[in-house]
RNA sequence: GGGUCCUUAGCUCAGUCGGUAGAGCAGCUGGCUUUUAACCAGUUGGUCGCGCGUUCGAAUCGCGCAGGACCCA
């Protein structure tokens, strides 16, 4: 796979490159201009009939890739990949003279620009005929094989350019994961949202129960941590009188990869005043339907084997609810009971811990025979205040806050929830947290005194949310692999 | 972290029972003025992931390591 000393291949291409240098004109010119991209040229001819064609003689000039060959003596077509798709180009000796000839040297992969006159070729495809032809760069590495492409996963990842060159399958994922983004902002843009930046680098990592990675800041000699998620920022943000913010980048968690995780990871966070969780579960329906008509172009697809329909409302179910749901032996009126509890993981192979109360072992409960059943839209709402540290209690039953998580496929999406704003409930909530950090969970928060000052000066009542912006475009792309949607994932150095 | 599988030419892949490696594409040479994975003839190209071992002999068997894929935690 490492091939920095050259095989035969790239050696050829190298001592092309070298004539190129001794000639007059520049190895590599940057004055070529195109007016046409492949794409608008099949839109606006691809139904001309032929004659018509010839008659209006329309002169273009392309660029891109030369991604085919086929030489036929003195007559040659070309496949020309550009930004847009695909051109083709007809080229004779008797037009070109000696710059046919050079291009019989010039290889799959070089960058070339071409001007000539639209036709249709005997076959009915669009094509250029080309009077004029310049070598615009000379690769020096051979492509993958034109008919297979680049299958193999891991020269897939590692060398994305590659891979982005061969398979349109590749390039569509990342457009729509581009259009996807676009809509969000858009459509918070619309509802009166700020985007803003806050910090990725923070001297407490908050907002999550996560591992953080961390790194070291010279000039203060203080060490510092990679986020893992923007909440308490944004938050200040919200204390400070931006009332509806949001924030679209990148997390990091310092945890293994899989198909599902991959160390940095986009996030959309949102927080909005004077809302509760309940009108974020409306807004995450809202925002579903028009992501998949941004991305998918309509509410009914397949993803990973499976239909959905986003049409429908989506299914709402508490946490204890669901887990009778799916452990119909299990008692409700006991639900809370630690003892209980113990014994209904035991009695399913789930570990507990000493420190785990009633709340977390609903919680492993409900991951471990709960969640992958959602495969449907679903909100589950009601989370144990245990394991929600920054969420408003239910003021009805305090063992519970006003949080919901929602699920599509099996996979957690969203997390959104009424924010805790009493500054003494949320220090003393800090506190519990430190507790267990000092018990030996590195995955309990820290105490963020900040955090702490800032909602004594008063957080109005508001509602936040947390989307993976990955998972999202998983699902709507119909992606096995997080790997499949981020342009570079993490791979072990080569 | 555990399990299963994978790694052979630039790419996609064969390789039988252990007998020192093959195809297609790409490349090179020649032919061919409307091709569609163009075609025809000839031809170059290999640290069989790395290391150690078994063996007269290892791409092939064993052990270790690296990287990757999938499943599980």
């Amino acid at each position: 796979m490492s091939d920095t000393d050259d095989n035969k291949l790239i050696a050829e291409r190298r001592q092309k490159l070298a004539a190129l240098r001794q000639g007059t004109e520049p190895a590599f010119p940057n004055d070529f201009r195109r007016d046409s991209l492949a794409a608008e040229l099949h839109l606006g001819f691809d139904g001309v009939e032929a004659a018509a064609l010839e008659a209006q003689a329309v002169r273009v000039r392309v660029a891109g890739r030369m991604m085919l060959r086929r030489i036929m003596g003195k007559a040659s077509f070309v496949k020309v990949q550009d930004s847009s798709g695909q051109i083709q180009l007809f080229l004779q000796r008797e037009a070109l003279a000696e710059s046919y000839e050079a291009f019989k040297g010039w290889d799959i992969g070089d960058i070339v620009g071409a001007e000539g006159t639209l036709f249709h070729t005997k076959t009915g495809e669009l094509s250029v005929r080309v009077d004029s032809l310049r070598l615009l760069v000379k690769s020096l590495r051979p492509l993958p094989d034109k008919w297979h492409g680049l299958a193999d996963t891991e020269a897939r990842y590692r060398q994305r350019y590659v891979d982005l060159i061969m398979n349109e399958e590749s390039r569509v994922i990342f457009r729509k994961r581009t259009r996807l983004i676009r809509y969000l902002r858009d459509m918070l843009d619309a509802l009166g949202f700020m985007e803003v930046e806050t910090p990725m680098m923070q001297p407490i990592p908050g907002g999550a129960t996560a591992r953080p990675f961390v790194t070291h800041h010279n000039a203060l000699d203080i060490d510092m941590y990679l986020r893992i998620a923007p909440e308490l920022y944004l938050k200040r943000l919200t204390v400070g009188g931006f009332e509806r913010v949001y924030e679209i980048n990148r997390n990091f968690r310092n945890e293994g990869f899989s198909t599902r995780h991959n160390p940095e990871f986009t996030m959309l966070e949102l927080y909005q005043a004077y809302a509760d969780y309940h009108d974020l579960m409306d807004l995450v329906e809202r925002m579903l339907r028009g992501a998949a008509e941004a991305v998918v172009g309509s509410l009914q697809f397949s993803s990973q084997g499976r239909q959905y329909n986003l049409s429908g409302p989506f299914a709402r179910i508490s946490v204890e609810d669901l887990i009778l749901r799916e452990n119909p032996d299990l008692d409700r009126s006991r639900l809370r009971d630690l003892a209980y509890l113990r014994a209904a993981c035991e009695a399913r192979g789930i570990p507990w811990k000493p420190g785990d109360g009633p709340g977390k072992l609903q919680i492993e409960i409900f991951e471990k025979t709960g969640e992958q059943t959602l495969l449907d839209p679903t909100f589950v709402c009601a989370y144990p205040a245990e394991v929600s540290p920054l969420s408003r209690a239910n003021d009805a039953d305090p063992f519970l806050t006003d949080r919901f998580e929602f699920f599509v496929g099996g996979r957690e999406l969203a997390n959104g929830f009424s924010e805790l704003n009493d500054a003494e409930e949320q220090a003393a909530r800090f506190q519990a947290q430190v507790a267990r950090k000092e018990s030996g969970d590195d995955e309990a928060m820290f105490y963020d005194a900040d955090y702490v000052r800032a909602l004594e000066y008063g957080l109005p009542p508001t509602a936040g949310l947390g989307v993976g912006i990955d998972r999202l475009v998983m699902f709507l792309t119909d992606s096995p692999s997080i790997r499949d949607v981020l342009l570079f994932p993490q791979m072990r150095p080569e």
